[in-house]
DNA sequence: CACTCTCATACGTCCAATATATGAATCAGT
DNA sequence: ACTGATTCATATATTGGACGTATGAGAGTG
């Protein structure tokens, strides 16, 4: 049986007649005769009552035109099924991010948008650090990730940078250095800091010591945390100073002062990752011209 | 598209190698190659990534094979569906049937057996005179009817005698003829009788009027009544005696005796009749099957 | 009885599914 | 790196079956 016998006999069904279901199926009348004659020799029923004028159906018949017409129905969903599973509508992605990501406007945005494009696709936020992030992505925990600079091999993974945004200084409230408008790192030599412990945030660790090494010092570390959020709340209970990512600020904590730092600034880097195999498939690529999109001018780069 | 293409793809991802899958369905490898690229274009979607060794499902090819396999089992069902409907496991059958009919032991009899064996055939009764089932039948609200013997036009409609049983005396038990064996008709001359009123049970009315002429008399009818049952109660209350078939004994009513009847004795026919046009439907055919089998001996007639 | 309508049958044609042969790409092992 | 094996893709030939054309059969209809 093929789906054109189908097909033929719900022509001839819904016609009762069968040359006029042959003009309308655009063939003859005598090969759908001998159509649906295969078809009833192969149910081993006859499917039409032939009558002088037109057919009717046979009980029989009655019964597999329900069954007929639901499966071409079907056979109609599941290209259209497979279409959208292919094109990203459908489907699932499994999105990772580290707890510092959500406090830059982008992310929030872009989510609040790939969901409301496409709704049918299944959405799941993960939140890491950045090396439980990369290892999440490797083993197939999630599809992609939103993670600060990785240090080490990132063979088999795609790197592309979505936010590159300068870094400021994160003060206790009434620090005597609060009240001017821009600070050198050169000032900070002194203070105490809080800084991201070096095994979860390498990248941004490294960064903040290279630039404060390139100013002349070695920042003299009181406390580490894993969290961006934790060191906000160290940094607000007077414990130090530290050096953030500018979209910390939207985290309005009481009893910390945000300040831009003189030249150079120290940036922070936010990168999208995700399994190179994986490149071509549709909701990421769908996820990342979605970031293209709404991502301010400053030119991302890329490596593979 | 055709469930060729389905078929093939779905051997294609179980085996995960084309050559494989071509040899378990008996064909070549390049012919299976082209028909799955050929879907793979009809649905614009590749459906399966080649790897150096076999190949392994895309999401819109898991996604597709889902839905492929749930309709290759549909079109199984839809086929085994139209056999059963066919051949008369599964449909449906209305029967009438007047009053009397259930109390000859083979009416329930057919009615149980036929349920057993066609549990999946939708069984509904229902109850009407014997002008009632003819017109019933005619007018398609049932598909077959047990009926006393009809007068008048049966165009259209095929019978078959189901029971042809003697008739009985009923009479009052305290009656003075209850304690003879046999009684002759004659005997009845003088007696008031309570019989079918002829609008709705003209068959076996006309029979026992004519057998009383036979006899010669005239029956003096005190009472009709449309059901059998009424008549039975009629008679016990004493307003007068009557002639039923045999198997209103069965009904056991107290104040009532049934006595056989001396020879030539009037006989009560039950038929079967049906929608000649529908003589070859299947549970109709099953039904008058089980009759033929159930049915004692003594031949039953039938005409068109 | 002639005519029409409709489906079935007979037979020829042609396309498309299949077979055969070969190519291209990847990988394993020497 | 080269060779051979494996596997899917491509090219060309073959053939079965779907389709078209012509005609028949049966049942109304005027």
């Amino acid at each position: 049986m093929e789906l054109r016998h189908l097909r033929y006999f719900v022509a001839v069904a819904d016609e009762g007649h069968f040359t006029r279901a042959a003009a309308q199926l655009g063939i003859g009348q005598p090969p759908l005769s001998l159509q649906i004659q295969q078809l009833e020799r192969e149910l081993g029923t006859s499917l039409f009552k032939r009558l002088p004028r037109g057919v009717v159906l046979t009980d029989a018949g009655r019964a597999f035109a329900q069954d007929a017409r639901r499966i071409l129905r079907d056979v109609e969903q599941a290209s259209e099924h497979a279409r959208r599973v292919a094109s990203g509508e459908l489907g699932r992605i499994r999105v990772g991010m580290i707890n510092s990501a959500p406090f830059h406007p982008l992310i929030p945005q872009v989510i609040r948008e790939f969901r409301r494009r496409y709704p049918d696709v299944a959405f799941s936020l993960e939140e890491r650090t950045t090396p439980g992030l990369v290892a999440a992505v490797r083993g197939d925990a999630v599809d992609v990730a939103f993670v600060r600079p990785i240090h080490g091999s990132d063979d088999g993974l795609s790197i592309e940078t979505v936010i590159d945004e300068d870094m400021l200084v994160a003060l206790p409230s009434g620090h005597p250095l609060a009240h001017r408008a821009s600070i050198s790192l050169l000032a900070l030599s002194i203070e105490p800091f809080v800084l991201f412990s070096r095994a979860v945030g390498a990248g941004l660790h490294d960064e903040i010591v290279a630039a404060c090494r390139v100013a002349g010092f070695s920042p003299r570390v009181v406390q580490e945390a894993s969290q961006v959020t934790s060191i906000v709340n160290l940094v607000a209970s007077g414990l130090g100073v530290s050096i953030l990512p500018a979209s910390m600020q939207h985290m309005h904590t009481d009893g910390v002062t945000f300040r831009p730092i003189t030249r150079p600034v120290p940036k922070a880097r936010l990168s999208l990752i995700w399994r190179h195999e994986d490149r071509d498939a549709p909701q990421l690529v769908r996820l990342r011209e979605l970031i293209r999109e709404l991502a301010p001018a400053p030119r991302r780069q890329r490596r593979a």
